[in-house]
DNA sequence: CTAAAACCTGACGCTAGCGTCAGAGGCAAG
DNA sequence: CTTGCCTCTGACGCTAGCGTCAGGTTTTAG
């Protein structure tokens, strides 16, 4: 039986945003180290999350494979964070989108290349 | 005056190729030694290259930003330069194919995502 | 109470496509 | 002939997001 101590602390240890994400417990701790993710510390030293670290976490798996590095991420962090932006941080959003725009296009042409050639293996095995 | 010898034999040089594909001559150099590219070599050890070597070098790079190993890619070249493939190569072509398309699709999102973002920041500075 | 499972802090390893430095030879022009 | 650019072969360095082992504490299940 488990009693609610209060409704601000559902506190959930690090194995479980892990799994929750489906990445590794080392990931949310280099996470940490890098400076993307806070956590609250137990007594005895554990790390104790927010059940919003795992949207979080997810966030961070999907801006990683966008190809952001994690110090531009901490940097852009506000902007969701607080809602607030200025003109630098304006500017990185515009320029990672770009960046993001030109990397499918990249993409989407070596896939039409590809796509030719396996239309031609297939019909001409 | 240049005296050309022989219509096969227009050849060039490392720098010509890596100017000619905006990459740098050690780049080329990897791509040899990873089995992508293979050079004649003049008789006091120079790279000399065919100048198809410019288009294949491009498509390599083309490759690398879609996500393709130098070792997929050796594995692979059987189908562009003879046409020829079997089950095996055929099956890692669509293979790379899901793959890329399913980076696509998780670059599209975080694309959609950032859109969301930059709309919210501007509209709310 | 005890054993298993989960957590902790370092700290080294790994991959892949090059960058870069070192030291030495090759090649057209003036 | 020599100046200057190009090329050669090693071989170590770098980055970034973790994997992984070591050795120790903590929490939980029975």
């Amino acid at each position: 039986m488990t009693v609610t101590v209060a409704a601000a602390e559902r506190l959930v240890r690090i194995g479980d945003v892990a799994r929750g994400d489906g990445v590794s417990v080392r990931a949310v701790r280099y996470y940490e180290q890098q400076g993307l993710l806070i956590a609250e510390r137990s007594r005895s030293g554990q790390r104790l999350y927010r059940q919003d670290a795992i949207p979080l976490v997810r966030f961070f798996q999907q801006m990683f494979a966008a190809g952001l590095t994690s110090r531009r991420i901490t940097e852009l962090l506000p902007c969701w964070d607080s809602g607030h932006t200025d003109a630098g941080q304006r500017a990185m959003l515009r320029a990672e989108r770009e960046r993001i725009q030109a990397k499918i296009d990249d993409l989407q042409a070596a896939l039409d290349h590809l796509d030719e050639v396996i239309a031609i293996t297939d019909t001409h095995p």
